[in-house]
DNA sequence: TCCCGCTGGAAACGAGTGTTTAAAACATTA
DNA sequence: TAATGTTTTAAACACTCGTTTCCAGCGGGA
């Protein structure tokens, strides 16, 4: 192997070009020149640039999901057998997220990563994720739905999903809004930071009073 | 003018694909063969690729900002002088947003086009709603302010953001959302059926109790 | 009638893309 | 040391991209 390793090399210089540029827009010759290796490199190693895309993905998930199941393994030991207060299943979920890119690089790549994955077309890139991770998304709400069981499960979908929505456009588009954030009000926000003002809202939103029922159907969507 | 206006066939051909497949992703000769018009029509109508693309925003956005600063001069003449509830002003905006591409297309498109606007590098794109369309959105976070005179002035920035995130992110993803929720709860949502499931959701956010104090500072991030 | 300013159309340009090839360099084992 | 398998290299391939060029058709004004 040379100096470092030719794979994480590209990888490493991969994901922040991908973080802040996007997929479609990253060339390959940008990736291999900035990370000085062959062009031929990364069909190489990979195969496909998406093959790179979804490797990528693979070194931030693959930690996250076995550290994630290996947290919730603990919470189900410690309430055995009980009901997993919401709080604590966020927090849980929080941490772990934080914890990942600490051992790595830096959360704001990752943060942006999963926001791309949602935004970009890239079908493939959204149907490995969801192969490949599911499940671990499946027991997460599978404890959501224990944890507040007066929510319909229809209704409790959907906010889970507003919730992440906060969290992954806040977190992906943090570069931009910081830089308002301190030219306004003066104050440097660091990501902890924004997690310390996010629990409250997100705890607000998943106990928000249900809506009133639809209307009856008055006009076809 | 041929059958209908070549221009206003190549916006409706552009914004669909732009869409449904990102901007770098979709192609000038995707776009004239769909709207079956010369290739070179983009660059002649136009003058570039990115012209057209603020092109399709700007007429979404026009029509948007005539209408919500409309909105808010009646809110600020029924409420002569006092203060406009946060709920009002949250309700006003939201049914602007509703209102504008009904005599246009669709209400999906809009909301993925903002989408986009905000993950796609495209920093051009960015820069020119902001220069564009600024002011609008700085009227109303104003009268915001006055609705919430408790939230400090950081607090209601992020505030605003997140139900931001969550609004953009869910609606500009509803397609994929919509199919994993009719698959598992067998329930069609439209999008004013969202908007009714986000009324409690985001009001609650914004009401949230205020985040505990930062920490002493510990660990630079 | 001639001329002019627009709009539409086919073809080409030059740059940039992901991928493949075949040879060279290296590393590892026998 | 020789043979083997693995990695790196430079060059080429086959496209696709946004943009430009040049010309044909069209209208109405002189």
């Amino acid at each position: 192997m040379a100096q470092t390793d030719t794979v994480t090399r590209i990888l490493d210089t991969a994901e922040v070009l991908f973080a802040e540029r996007g997929f479609a827009e990253t060339s390959l010759r940008t990736i291999t020149s900035k990370a000085r290796v062959n062009l031929a490199a990364v069909n190489y190693h990979f195969g496909s640039k998406k093959s790179l895309i979804q490797a990528v993905f693979a070194r931030y998930l693959d930690p996250f999901t076995v550290r994630f199941h290996h947290a919730l393994d603990e919470l189900e030991a410690q309430y055995a057998g009980g009901v997993i207060p919401l709080e604590v299943l966020l927090e849980t979920m929080a941490r772990t997220v934080l914890d990942v890119p600490a051992e790595r690089h830096s959360l704001k790549v990752f943060m942006k990563l999963l926001g791309l994955a949602y935004s970009q077309a890239q079908g493939h890139l959204r149907r490995y994720i969801q192969d490949e991770y599911g499940s671990v998304f499946s027991r997460f709400t599978d404890l959501v739905r224990l944890a507040t069981p007066d929510l319909p499960d229809s209704e409790r979908f959907w906010r889970l999903h507003f919730v992440l929505g906060t969290v992954i456009f806040t977190l992906s588009g943090l570069d931009a809004l910081r830089d308002i954030a301190e030219k306004d009000y003066q104050e440097h926000v660091s990501v902890r930071d924004l997690i310390r003002r996010l629990r409250p809202v997100v705890v607000a939103a998943m106990n928000a009073p249900l809506p009133p029922p639809p209307m009856p159907k008055a006009e076809a969507s």
